[in-house]
DNA sequence: ATTATTTGTGCAATCGATTGCGAATTTGAG
DNA sequence: CTCAAATTCGCAATCGATTGCACAAATAAT
């Protein structure tokens, strides 16, 4: 059997109470008492039960996560930045995947909630565009930070990249290369990233003074099949891209991959530029630039953040949007001198 | 405030026992009154109190999963399988990372003990050579699986890959396409993965009547760096090799990059097979020959396994170990005709 | 019609820790 | 030495669901 604060209690001639109180550190019992009560409450070998202490508390120090997939990179090192930091402070992570899959992702939430987590870091699944499960934790004042994949309709802190300044980055530094005719293979438009990714690229062609051609703008769910079918689109055009900057890494490796069969070369007779910084693209021939997202700093902020908001529940957070910087690598697939 | 069974039971003049177990569907209870109280309690937006139900029942409904990296591939294949299977069967996934930190393996082991999940899923971390902390378990009988990085001493089920046969096959396979010289590239030899791949190499060289150099043999903990280090003492030697089998994907990238810098051709002067499939290793020129490891079936294994357990507490198991197949991919790195 | 079964519910204890309130003891000021 | 203030601690209720046991009602058996 398991030793209880009764038990010691006993042993000690204190009350339950008392021990308890000892153990929490509570200035009220005296310094003499606390001591004699931790060394004997070590030496029974006491472990407090965390599930009474959270029943009573309604505190259970365990955050939610809900990312798209765990076995992405990015999305593996924001949860890596989460847990590091939740362990330090004491928190316990408990992580789902909704594979893009809203009724997954409803399912999960809901069990989440049911969980008593005590605040909810996601990232929305590419589908998502009901948000009535989220009310489950907003209406009740339980912290929720969304990441990447915000949701603009819902108060609550964001972690966002930089996705505009990634894109026009990206752009821009492939005109900068020599490119006069720069294709764009982005993502769904209702997320928010993809679309702000697109907005980049757009504003980065027109301030250059180049024009914007919707033949060279292709729109998909951004696996290495689709990557494939939008590479080959695009080289059925008349007039050929010289440049491509796509919205991840998987459809830059699609490219890179098809037009090496094809024997154009890149970046000599078109430039690549993906998204991400995959592990990949560093040690494929030729080397993929790209922008790299700061993962795991994203995890790390995420749950400073909600811990900051879960320690401080009376006081309403002024929500605020953090915008993460991104880094333009540039590497062999866009290098031209 | 949240509705609870006794809120129900008083608008219905039923006792709280009734709901309790017309919800938890016991038999007891009249089919009518039974859809009586779940139509109610839906009505009025019950949601069950899972902390009080756990205290009270000492079941979390919770797996622990403990791995030295989350964002490994591997790893993250494996977290993947679980998370995918224990959703499916009413189970929560708590997921941690040692990083290879004995300190911090200990610690989340306790944390997770102290949180009563009820079993635990772990891959051991390469420094980890006091099993103390896992005695928690298997003192009380909790359910415990090891994956991957098993521990021999502790009865529990296993499931580890074929390393052994990995790695013959991949010795055999270098062979086979003319390497009269293989070395190796090796983890450290306290994690049995490490030393079975490695044996398997030493029966493949033996079998086929090589010799075994001793200086063609080289153990590191396989990270980037270190692989470098190792290919450039291997080209020290006077006689060199002309393949090497290395027991990771990190390792044979790390070989591949540096071979390629010095002018020697991979697969012609000397061929490379790496180990575990990383998503780079397709995409790399040349492509990575390598074992492929079933990460997301091993964690599908392992959630069922465990959840077994848990059911079945009462019936002491017959451990097993249970060993996966792996699959020679053969590709560019190691193909010479 | 009377007794023996079966079926359906309620009572009350219980899980272990927390906490508001009040009581007892000690300390300090005058 | 007396009385007030401060310090230290215990009582008992509480969190919400579960469950062994007892009891009442309904049904079956004789």
């Amino acid at each position: 059997m398991e030793v209880t604060i009764h038990d010691i209690a006993k042993k000690l001639n204190f009350s339950a109470s008392t021990i308890s109180r000892a153990l929490n550190n509570n200035l009220t019992i005296s310094e003499a008492s606390r001591k004699l009560i931790k060394k004997t409450a070590a030496e029974m070998g006491y472990r407090p039960n965390i599930l009474a202490a959270s029943f009573r508390t309604k505190r259970t120090n365990t955050i939610g996560v809900v990312v798209p997939l765990i076995n992405r990179h990015f999305f593996a090192s924001v949860i890596s930045g989460i847990e590091e930091v939740a362990y330090k402070r004491g928190f316990t992570v408990t992580i789902s995947q909704s594979k893009d899959n809203f009724e997954k992702e409803y399912k999960i939430v809901h069990t989440l909630f049911s969980n008593r987590v005590d605040g909810l870091i996601l990232s929305i699944g590419m589908n998502t565009a009901d948000f009535s499960h989220l009310k489950l934790f907003t209406d009740r004042n339980i912290p929720l930070v969304f990441f990447d994949r915000v949701v603009d309709e819902i108060e609550a802190h964001k972690i966002v990249i930089d996705d505009f300044g990634g894109g026009y980055r990206a752009t821009k530094h492939l005109i900068k290369q020599g490119a006069k005719r720069v294709a764009h293979i982005g993502g769904p438009l209702n997320l928010k990233i993809y679309k702000n990714r697109q907005d980049g690229y757009l504003k980065a062609i027109t301030e250059s003074g180049l024009e914007i051609e919707k033949s060279l703008i292709l729109n998909n769910s951004l696996t290495r099949v689709d990557g494939t079918l939008a590479i080959k689109k695009l080289m059925q055009n008349k007039k050929l891209p010289d440049a491509i900057f796509c919205a991840n890494d998987t459809t830059a490796l699609s490219v890179i991959i098809y037009l090496k069969e094809k024997g154009i070369k890149v970046p000599e007779d078109i430039m690549v530029v993906g998204f991400s910084n995959e592990p990949f693209s560093e040690v494929v021939t030729p080397s993929i630039s790209t922008i790299k997202q700061p993962g795991f700093l994203m995890g790390e902020k995420a749950a400073n953040l909600i811990i900051h908001q879960i320690n401080n529940k009376e006081i309403k957070p002024e929500f605020e949007t953090i915008t993460m910087p991104t880094e333009l690598i540039i590497r062999e697939s866009s290098r031209r001198k």
